[in-house]
DNA sequence: CTGTTAGCGCGTTCAA
DNA sequence: TTGAACGCGCTAACAG
């Protein structure tokens, strides 16, 4: 392990030198010496020690991100777009995988405390649960009094910066555009009841087809992930219905249920329209292509570390936008 | 930001003794003070720092992991499995993305150097670059001559702990697969012309080919990724192609031919059949479902994960046996 | 069983 | 411009 202490003697200099040649400090140093510790430096392989760094500045060069899944394409795409943010501004990343549990996700940002991440991003859903929010709460207030900075990418429920979409007013933007296809009768697969993204996802859609004067749809509820989708695409199927279009609360739900509109020789969009929410890029090759609401992963994932990252004070919340895109997997009904 | 003598001064005790309590220290400590510290710590919201305890010890917990792109599913179910394995060790992941750059690479590996990390993982086939490689393998060197330990998933170029996918055979099985179901005439979307996965996926197809006194494939080369697969695609139907099967050297160039051909109106597998390579949690609701040769992704990462953190000398390497699944993708040609 | 103390590698005053 | 020295928070001898 070659030390600045190696290069320091090996160039004939001081380790002060040797620090401030090797670390844009501003201090001057003479071109002769700035030579002499660069060659020694390279020759013997020197690599500063970021641990001793962190230790001594006081601020580390890492930014923590907490997702759910990393397989799943939504938060694939949000850890994408933080990691270039956190490259942008010479940090690394260490990712953290909470697997849809909150216990970990407490855990999580104790550990990257520990890690004294400069900030960590949390991304997913909350769930209507009190006593883990409260916890989780308390995980992140010892952890900003010791200086981190937060930025979640979901609800605005822990009064910190906050990249929000606006998963109700995009889920009711797809109510009314559905509706202008012909649509009148719907469904809606739900995921979890204590999910907020999913909650609010299924009330705006229904809050839609409220204000046009539509029949509420009838709602599956099941997981939020793609067999959560299959599963309640199956349980909507068996128990019949009359809706001649599906709203599944999120992408990966709706590819689930597509397939299994697919095995039950439901056609899609002949027989029955689907809709998904995000637009999550595994989407692109889907057949038929899916109608859905676009959010712009990567670019919330890059958002929310630049606003952690550039955090004094007062949290903000930016809002995001959702725009609905409408494909092939919704069919036009004909007025009837 | 609480230390460690804010809590040993709260409970009254020295700072070895808070040490030893709060961090699994073989040292016995009395009840009556374990219990006086575990209070004091819990009561000031103490969070052992973990880049001191780094320094202190010489010994981080951070796993390096370095992989291409996280949006391609490949590289996020390995990504997930070094996840889960460092998790199982108590360490965190701090994950870099080169983009298919080398350079980055390189420098990502100095980077996780000065992290001080206990292990990196390079995920991603190498570049058939002489400097690049030379490049690469010194910065690993003096990497490992700080005692940092290093695995690769991929070609085992580098003298290190390995897990090696048998491309060359899976990619030869396939072949044997293929023309077991009538098939006699094939093309490649063989990839870039330099990068050692596809090069030897493409060898070992033409092999298998060989093997059976079949022609050699037509062969197509372009992008590793999915706009690779889907305009290597295009090229080949332009260019007219008796061709009856097609392989794709990875899953997602597949997807994009499969698109390319449903653009152009070519039947899969009516019209042409189609093969993939990788078996990625993607494909599962693409249709037709893919033909493919599986590779255990996620247990690769944790393979490799485990490799590394257990490496005591002699580098090992694991090769990775791919299982072809047939599937709709492919039709049975009638004997001719 | 408990406390004292010397580093771990580096940044940064403060003097020279 | 350069160097000496202290401290960042913690671990691990060593001593009691």
């Amino acid at each position: 392990m070659v030390t600045l202490e190696d290069v320091a003697r090996h160039a004939g200099v001081s380790l002060a030198t040797a620090s401030r040649v090797l670390n844009g400090s501003s201090r001057q140093v003479g071109a002769a010496m700035r030579a002499r510790v660069e060659s020694s430096a390279a020759k013997l392989g020197y690599r500063a020690d970021a641990t001793a760094q962190t230790l001594a500045r006081g601020a580390s060069n890492v930014v923590g991100v907490v997702i759910q899944d990393l397989t799943d394409p939504y938060f694939a795409a949000i850890a994408d777009g933080a990691i270039r943010a956190a490259d942008t501004h010479n940090m690394v990343v260490t990712l953290g995988t909470t697997y849809r549990d909150p216990e970990r996700e407490i855990a999580l940002v104790a550990t990257l405390n520990a890690q004294r991440a400069r900030a960590v991003l949390i991304a997913g859903s909350r769930l209507a649960d009190e006593v883990m929010l409260r916890r989780l709460r308390a995980e992140l207030d010892v952890y900003r009094a010791s200086g981190g900075r937060v930025a979640i990418i979901g609800q605005d429920l822990l009064g910190t910066d906050t990249v929000a979409p606006l998963n109700h007013e995009g889920a009711r933007d797809l109510a009314h555009a559905l509706a202008g296809r012909g649509h009148r009768r719907f469904a809606v697969l739900a995921g979890p009841p204590g999910l907020y993204t999913a909650l609010d996802r299924a009330s705006g859609f229904a809050a839609g087809l409220a204000e046009l004067g539509l029949p509420a749809p009838v709602v599956v509820h099941g997981g939020f992930d793609r067999d959560g989708g299959h599963t309640a695409a199956v349980e909507l199927l068996r128990m019949g219905t009359d809706a001649t279009c599906v709203f599944a609360v999120n992408d990966v739900m709706a590819t689930g249920a597509l397939s299994a509109m697919r095995e039950h020789g439901v056609d899609v969009p002949g027989a029955m329209s689907l809709a998904g929410f995000d637009d999550a890029a595994s989407l692109r090759d889907v057949v038929p292509s899916m109608t859905t609401v676009r959010l712009p992963l990567a670019r919330m994932g890059t958002l929310a570390v630049d606003l952690a990252l550039s955090s004094d004070g007062q949290p903000r919340v930016e809002h995001i936008e959702g725009e609905v895109v409408l494909r092939d997997s919704v069919r036009t009904l004909p007025v009837s």
